[in-house]
DNA sequence: CGCCAGGGACGAA
DNA sequence: TTCGTCCATGGC
């Protein structure tokens, strides 16, 4: 999969940069498309935190981006996180012929997959099971307000995520609380995965491990199915190929693939094209 | 294989 | 107001 080595962060100097040559991003449809879950949005502002992190950003024009952040950290950090540097112009071809694929893609340009921070992911989407949006926003913003470290921003206070030890701390303190319901073991079971060294999810990163691999690793963690393995290789370990299938995804295949699809001829691009029938079918179902 | 387990927000009826 | 449903998974 191509990158773009053309985009442009210009420092305004006022605390705010300008990103330019963004090729069609669209952070809204990329931030509402169920992917992340720390955000919030005030009119055109959006602010989004990740690991102890955080941005306010807001879409210009179909080119420019205005992000309050350093430089550094747009050009290190963010553009990576908001996938704007992924080249997606492979995918007409692949989906050439498919009415429906073709007005999702259609309906859904600008979208991008998101590289969200591995740990991060994994306790998000282990979260996210038989739950809705708003739902597992408010859990996740209960435990970074419970576990995480305060932060402040223009006079507003944040919360960063919880490193495994403060999610584990956190757990032993408030325990139902935090209303997990039965994730509550999964999360401190993962969690304790990782500080031990069981679970080195650096290691499983694309380019570092293999999709395979990286499935399997996942799939042996405790309160981890197909669906959330899938969802953290593709969100956050970037593994563009991997095909995460919930509800609403199966209401797609059953309603307009006959019941069966071939992700196998979208290659790298599978997840992508994923999340173009998420956002499509939601907006159907609706 | 089928069923059940926390819980809370949300929309349909 | 009640009821079904929501980006699942493990245990039985």
């Amino acid at each position: 999969m191509k990158k773009y080595t053309d985009i442009q962060v210009l420092d305004n100097h006022d605390g705010t940069c300008r990103v330019c040559n963004i090729h069609g991003f669209n952070l809204d449809k990329t931030i509402r498309s169920g992917q992340c879950f720390r955000f919030n949005r005030v009119g055109n502002i959006f602010t989004i935190q990740s690991k102890d992190k955080i941005i306010k950003a807001i879409q210009k024009d179909n080119d420019t981006l205005l992000v309050m952040s350093n430089k550094m950290e747009i050009e290190d950090y963010w553009i990576q996180y908001l996938g704007i540097d992924i080249d997606y112009t492979g995918i007409p071809l692949l989906i050439k012929g498919n009415n429906f694929l073709e007005e999702a893609e259609k309906f859904s340009s600008g979208l991008k997959i998101m590289k969200q921070n591995p740990w991060e992911t994994l306790i998000c989407f282990i979260i996210s099971q038989r739950n809705n949006i708003p739902k597992i926003m408010s859990t996740v913003e209960k435990i970074c307000r419970l576990c995480g470290k305060e932060v402040e921003l223009q006079e507003d206070a944040y919360y960063t995520f919880p490193t495994p030890e403060q999610l584990i701390d956190g757990i032993d303190k408030y325990g139902e609380e935090m209303s997990l319901g039965y994730r509550l073991p999964y999360l401190d079971r993962a969690a304790k995965a990782v500080l031990n060294g069981e679970l080195d999810l650096d290691k499983l990163q694309s380019g570092k491990s293999t999709y395979e691999c990286a499935l399997t690793e996942l799939e042996g963690l405790y309160g981890v199915g197909p669906k959330v393995a899938n969802c953290v290789a593709l969100f956050g370990l970037g593994y563009t190929n991997a095909f995460p299938i919930d509800v609403w995804i199966q209401r797609v295949i059953d309603e307009y693939f006959d019941g069966h699809i071939d992700i196998g001829k979208f290659g790298e691009y599978a997840g992508v094209v994923q999340q173009y029938m998420f956002f499509y079918g939601k907006y159907l179902g609706k």
